[in-house]
RNA sequence: CGGGAUGUAGCGCAAUUUGGUAGCGCACCUGUUUUGGGUACAGGGGGUUGCAGGUUCAAAUCCUGUCAUCCCGACCA
């Protein structure tokens, strides 16, 4: 039986909901899929249904395709195997919470590692048992602080989440490939437009992770690509370090009057105009700040560490973190420099000058003793402008390897357009995308923390190792709409269309209507799901804005042509209509 | 958590400045009309103006408090 839209639970609105600013937003809104029910909490409307049960669709078929079953876990867990992973803390406000009647600690799932570690520990105990991955396509809860446009960053969401337990690191590698393989099966099938970013593995202790990043000028997350095909987010981007330079001839480090410059701008201002110029003039490039960070490890401790970046470069707080994880960095306050005189605020640098030579003032081994990073950018023999330590000055030629050695490197600065790539392949460019996928080597966190291991070949205990694999089910709805609509609606993608074929009877008269019926009925024979629109005492207008807004791509218009035997066919992908005779429809559309 | 904005009918908005008992468009219902691009006309239903308290003869409007939502930022295995 076709969709009708007689009695199809539907209301179309003609205006945008103020509530929405993206346009997948407005239009899912606008055309019925969902409703919102709280913020980034949404009803499933029959439309809206129908488009996830076909992308559910694909992803059940290609998970297949690689070897995973499917299980399925409650949502509602209890807090006990969270507690195992110390998830329970660490997942902080993010996590819903709540308590059964005795008063007993459950939480909405956020994720589901625990449970699936601990299902496969419950029921398999032999290497004879492994490979095995498993995935279910479930509802996640995470009080997002700021949920965001829609289906795009919900409260509840749909993932897809599997998971991997193998004995050995290669069965680990192997059985990440066949997922990746299978994600890329699947965004192709579903017509995304994706790119594969190295990921940072950050506190996870992973080894390899890559996120799939869906192009967009509204995605949250900024990834770098160069003309070579790297491509990365840029928290996993690795500065290039340009090549030594001769120390041997470089003039001595001297110190210079700069009165008040405790901005990099004030400085290059006060050289250009004070001090002898280099080839072209002095810029941000040539000097060098040292910003002090706090780094709190997640047992409470607060350290102070140096890192010293070229001058026209500001921190890049989500690589900062990335490098510095699990500690959480924050810039030092006024308190931590009260502490540690040998601070200078505005004019801190790796060298003081002691009787005019230049002395070690930042690292493990100087006076001060805070740890000192540099960027790798500073490599040995580069020539630096740095705060002397002291108010109003500043030293030139500060070279590195020969005035100071740094404890280690921090490749915490911003990336910039026009960045070299890592692998040589060219200049950075930076561009938005949206998550919809992250395929990870979890390694084996997860099954030492909950204890799963299995005997080996040699009756031997053997932790097993896991990676873990998701896609966001209902993001990739926001994510298709956003990337398929016009000025007039949706424009899905045939793979995701609510159904195949959007039929119109355009007119009053009897037969019209029977012949949009018949026609109904002769697509659904073919195999075709079939939406008909034959509402009476519609206008044409109203079906075809209707059908626009919807945005199911083929669209067969049952009406004036009827008389000479003729139905029109409208692909609302090309904008293209023509006519055929009502007989040949089905095929036509194959 | 910081910054900004907004809460009036199912949706989009007006009336708030200057207090006088709520209005327009869409949607919905009835009738006539129209039927290949959101027809036209007539009639109709629907609102404790987010909530609580206060001022006043009188509060959507003024005052206090509170809750909620949206946007930007922070945050986001």
């Amino acid at each position: 039986m076709p969709t009708r839209l007689s009695n199809l639970f539907l209301r179309t609105l003609r205006e945008d909901p103020a509530e929405a600013e993206v346009a997948s937003h407005k239009l899912l809104l606008r055309a019925g899929y969902i409703r919102r029910a709280a913020p980034g909490v949404y009803t499933w409307l029959p439309l809206g249904l129908l488009v996830k049960a076909k992308i559910e669709k694909v992803v059940r078929e290609e998970m297949a395709n690689a070897g995973a079953q499917e299980v399925f876990f409650p949502a509602l867990l209890p807090r006990e195997p969270f507690e195992a992973t110390n998830r329970w803390t660490e997942y902080g406000d993010n996590l819903f919470r709540l308590q059964d009647r005795k008063k007993a600690d459950y939480l909405l799932a956020p994720t589901h590692e625990e449970m699936f570690t601990l299902l496969v520990k419950d029921l398999y105990s032999s290497y004879k048992d492994l490979p095995v991955c498993l995935y279910q396509i479930q509802n996640k809860y995470r009080d997002e602080a700021r949920p965001r446009a829609g289906l795009l960053r919900g409260r509840e969401f749909v993932m897809k989440d599997a998971y991997s337990f193998d004995l050995t690191d290669e069965g680990l590698a192997k059985a990440y490939q066949a997922q990746r393989d299978a994600y890329e099966r699947i965004f192709t099938r579903l017509g995304v437009e994706y790119v594969i970013v190295k990921a940072d593995a950050g506190a996870m202790g992973g080894s390899a992770s890559e996120e799939f990043l869906s192009p967009s000028e509204i995605g949250e997350d900024t990834f770098v690509r160069s003309p070579g095909g790297y491509a990365a987010n840029v928290e996993a981007v690795k500065t290039v370090a340009p090549a030594e330079v001769a120390i041997e001839g470089q003039p001595a480090a001297t110190a210079v009057a700069t009165p008040g410059a405790t901005t990099i701008q004030a400085l290059v201002d006060q050289a250009n105009t004070n001090f002898a110029k280099p080839a072209g003039s002095w810029t941000g490039a040539h000097t060098l700040k040292t910003m002090v960070l706090a780094l709190t490890s997640p047992e409470g401790k607060r350290e102070l560490v140096a890192v010293a970046i070229p001058g026209d470069r500001e921190v890049d707080t989500k690589r900062a973190e990335a490098a510095f994880g699990p500690n959480e960095v924050e810039p030092a306050n006024e308190s931590d420099f009260a502490k540690h005189p040998g601070l200078v605020k505005g004019y801190v640098g790796p060298v003081s000058l002691v009787n005019g030579v230049a002395t070690q003032h930042l690292g493990k081994d100087s006076a001060t003793g805070i740890r000192f990073l540099v960027d790798p950018r500073v490599v040995n023999g580069s020539n630096w402008i740095t705060g002397a330590n002291a108010e109003d000055q500043h030293i030139i030629n500060v070279v590195a390897g020969r005035d100071f050695v740094a404890d280690g490197f921090a490749d915490i600065a911003e990336v910039r357009a026009g960045d070299p790539a890592p692998d040589g392949s060219g200049p950075l460019e930076l561009a938005r995308g949206i998550e919809i996928g992250h395929v990870f080597q979890l390694g084996r966190k997860y099954a030492e923390a909950l204890d799963l291991r299995v005997l080996d070949e040699n009756g031997k205990l053997q932790v097993v190792t896991m990676g873990s694999y998701g896609i966001g089910v209902t993001r990739m709805i926001a994510v298709l709409a956003e990337a398929n609509h016009d000025e007039k609606g949706l424009i899905w993608p045939e793979a995701v269309s609510p159904v195949d074929v959007y039929i119109v009877a355009a007119g009053k008269d009897d037969s019209v209507f029977e012949a949009a019926e018949k026609l109904a009925a002769e697509f659904e024979a073919a195999g075709k799901t079939v939406m008909l629109d034959d509402r009476p005492k519609v206008s044409p207008g109203v079906k075809f804005g209707d059908a626009e807004l919807i945005g199911v791509p083929n669209i067969v218009i049952v009406g004036k042509g009827l008389e000479q035997g003729e139905v029109d066919l409208w692909n609302r992908s090309t904008g293209e209509r023509r006519s055929v005779a009502v007989n040949l429809a089905v095929s036509e559309l194959k």
